[in-house]
DNA sequence: TCAGATATTATCACCAGGTACTAATTTCAG
DNA sequence: CTGAAATTAGTACCTGGTGATAATATCTGA
């Protein structure tokens, strides 16, 4: 066999046992051998070549990511890293657009997300102990893709005499482009019991 | 021995043993017997008498819950089970706020994940192989909290004339009580090529 | 058409981290 | 001292592999 012609067959097997992997991590090799239709030898040459570890081995994995991770939790605390803060003034934070928000056929972002983003930023730019997103307006301007860096800009644009309501204004860009806008009115914590939002402040970093 | 009085080293034992476990719960019985000076016989026993299974047995059931808990956090597929669905017309759907939607602190959910719920139902309702969220208004009218079930509605209102926009309205319930409205204008797919929203209408069951 | 490369399959020995069972030994309390 | 409980020991066996070697199958270019 030369380099230049590719043996298909083995390819794609590869391919269909990556997948495999990835959908049920918790497969062994004796049902891809069963379900692939090759030697159980061939499924262990195959994830050696591909460099995917042994069942126990990825068990192990996802079982140290997640003990990490349920330690420290905060995957979705806020959506997006916010990389400026000013209380009560304005805020910026970046979002990467990565598979698990976009749609698989299409490669565009699912619209909570973008949403999450904004909402995250606008919650964290008030300073207070509890905020809660009481209502917002907003509008997907262009649709953002796979791939693409989504940053948020909020800023406070009125903050009614330290209770009640704030209003925020998010935009959100990739690059030159606004690809979001959204107009945020968030209660603060003040008088604490008529509370009506549905977001908070906590935990941010 | 008589059952009265306890010898306390096999229980004080027991108690190391579920604690060092519970600490590192990636720790073999070598280590344990060797940490607790106790043949591996009986570091067994003590785990069969404790009901703690074996080390394999229990990375296998953290990654587990943290598989599925990746699948049923993430702002990922359609967010909420969709019960009813007339295309074009109206949808339902459930959602149940857990731990991973709430503030810890606080046990009331993040905006973001009610308003999903509502985005997913609205894009879901809309008749077309690519639909996308263009803008919504939306309120939250009380804040919803850990354990809540969300029942949401979704009514289309105008699906002007086969192409381009399609208004939707949602409400969400909280048993009788409305905790959430959002009017929703989604894109069609139509010219498909123009398209400006946020979310698709891909992937529902 | 045939040699040589590539791919696949088949064995065999071995490993960790156990289970399950039997049996011997130790401990200790009454 | 005796008998029950506790501990230790040892064996066979299990899963889900690794690693090495060898045989067989398949393709492929010249």
């Amino acid at each position: 066999m030369v380099r230049t012609i590719e043996r298909l067959p083995k390819r794609q097997r590869q391919q269909q046992l990556s997948k495999l992997i990835e959908e049920n991590p918790f497969i062994a090799d004796r049902e891809l051998n069963r379900l692939l239709k090759v030697s159980i030898q061939t499924i262990r040459l195959d994830r050696m070549e591909l460099g995917i570890p042994e069942l126990r081995e990825r068990v192990k994995l996802m079982a140290e990511r997640s003990y990490d991770a349920v330690r420290s939790l905060p995957l979705h605390e806020v959506i997006g890293d916010i990389i400026d803060l000013q209380l009560d003034k304005s805020g910026i934070s970046i979002f990467d657009i990565r598979e698990e928000h976009v749609f698989s056929r299409t490669g565009i972002a699912r619209g909570h997300h973008v949403f999450a983003q904004a909402n995250s930023l606008a919650v964290a730019v008030i300073n207070e102990e509890i905020a809660l997103t009481a209502s917002a307006d907003i509008r997907f301007i262009r649709s953002v893709k796979l791939g693409e860096k989504c940053i948020a800009k909020a800023y406070v644009r009125s903050n009614s005499g330290g209770s009640s309501k704030a209003k925020v204004e998010v935009f959100t860009y990739v690059g030159e482009e606004m690809v979001f806008q959204g107009h945020f009115i968030i209660y603060r914590s003040a008088g604490g019991a008529n509370i009506e939002g549905g977001d908070e402040n906590a935990d941010r970093n």
